[in-house]
DNA sequence: GCATATTTGTCCGTATGTATA
DNA sequence: CTATACATACGGACAAATATG
């Protein structure tokens, strides 16, 4: 009984997340998978008529989305001038990380009152990501990566916590691409996600809380150090 | 000469947002009033044919202002559906305690780093606080209260942290208008931000930690029953 | 359960205003 | 300064989904 009501539910839920799709939504997945992979470089231009048309869908669909793009700081909306791909200043990316620090330390701060599933999906990633280095699939340790971090924001046990977090990393995104390749950037901390993973495994949230504070002003160093060689604003 | 650049950038910055008022803006901005004051309730559906009339805009316009009231929590969009007034859960009431208690607790964990502007500005506003109140000004009251805390989550040094708290503040204030009068909601607090401001100004930032921490569990606490007492779901 | 009315989703054409070459 | 391109906003249309009796 209680299995099959699960399968009610599971098939109810599936269903509405197809009947959710809106035109307006699809539209919106196409142009936030082309700035994720940095197809559109931050900057430029997004003209509604050409991209509606481009699209096969009205300027009035193409706006709604650029409004969820805005409301995921992907693209900045300016009145009578148009819709571009956010371009985030090396403030910016100071404060995502300030943001991060804070996310991501209560996280870990508050592994103890989140119990162990969550714990122990931290530690599950972590293992993606090293069994993902191994085999040389360096795309899959860069998401790996990003996961942990989100596992780590999770401890929260907050939704809009990890809403955050989804925000922040897809703000992220639009600079990663100045590293030159994404292994290179993701790979070397690897061995801190183990140790932070294994820290909390064992409780000592105390030094975990120090070294992700450290790990992640390394991190936001080498990525302002790359971005400032590139864009000089 | 500095005082004159100083003018002039003042006069284009209020002249830029004079121009930045589109239509969407502008019709979003009443939605949101209506809404804060309780006079569209949580629950209620907004269609889009009667509001546009109402509002003398077009129908897409009134959409494009859906999607930003959607963006800031005040509204949910179901598809196929429409736009109804969001109605929080006690699940969404006790996730923006916890989310408030990170974040406030990170500014107060901070005040040592903001330097002493911002701590002064939590100080100055719970003396505008203590000022409504002994003039009876209640409202003003309610508001100072509100600023008070963002004063505090301001703290951190972040504009994404101030966004961040001025959308769980409005989405607060979607559950606040089920205690009977804002004043007795606001009004015991006063004496504990002030204490938190004395505290502040003293650097003594464990003490302050501990108390904020209580006073927000405290706060959700009386907000969750009389929310209870209305709300049984 | 069915037929109907209402509402939403989406598209199109057009007029006006704004920015930029 | 003019001309062009573009964004803003309107109003109407129709199909599809939903709500209603």
């Amino acid at each position: 009984m209680t299995t099959q009501d699960d399968w009610i539910a599971n098939l109810k839920a599936a269903s509405g997340d197809l009947a959710r799709s809106s035109t307006v939504t699809r539209v919106a997945d196409l142009l936030r998978q082309q700035i994720t992979d940095g197809h559109l470089v931050p900057g430029a231009a997004l003209p509604e008529k050409l991209l509606s048309e481009a699209a096969n869908v009205s300027r009035n669909t193409m706006r709604e989305a650029f409004r969820l793009l805005a409301q995921e700081g992907l693209v900045v909306h300016e009145f009578n001038r148009g819709v571009f791909v956010r371009s985030l200043t090396l403030a910016d990316v100071a404060d995502v990380y300030r943001v991060r620090r804070i996310l991501e330390g209560a996280g870990v701060r508050n592994a103890a009152e989140a119990g162990p599933e969550p714990v122990a999906r931290v530690g599950a990633v972590v293992a993606e990501g090293e069994r993902a280095a191994a085999e040389g699939r360096w795309a899959d340790v860069g998401t790996a990566d990003i996961r942990f971090h989100q596992a780590v924001a999770a401890l929260c046990g907050s939704p809009r916590v990890d809403d955050m977090m989804r925000h922040l990393l897809a703000e992220l995104r639009l600079v990663f691409h100045v590293m030159g390749s994404a292994e290179r950037f993701h790979g070397p901390y690897l061995p801190r996600n183990r140790r932070l993973a294994d820290l909390l495994a064992a409780g000592d949230l105390t030094t975990a809380d120090q070294e992700l504070r450290a790990y992640l002003y390394d991190a936001e160093a080498q990525l302002t150090a790359a971005y400032t060689a590139v864009e000089p604003a």
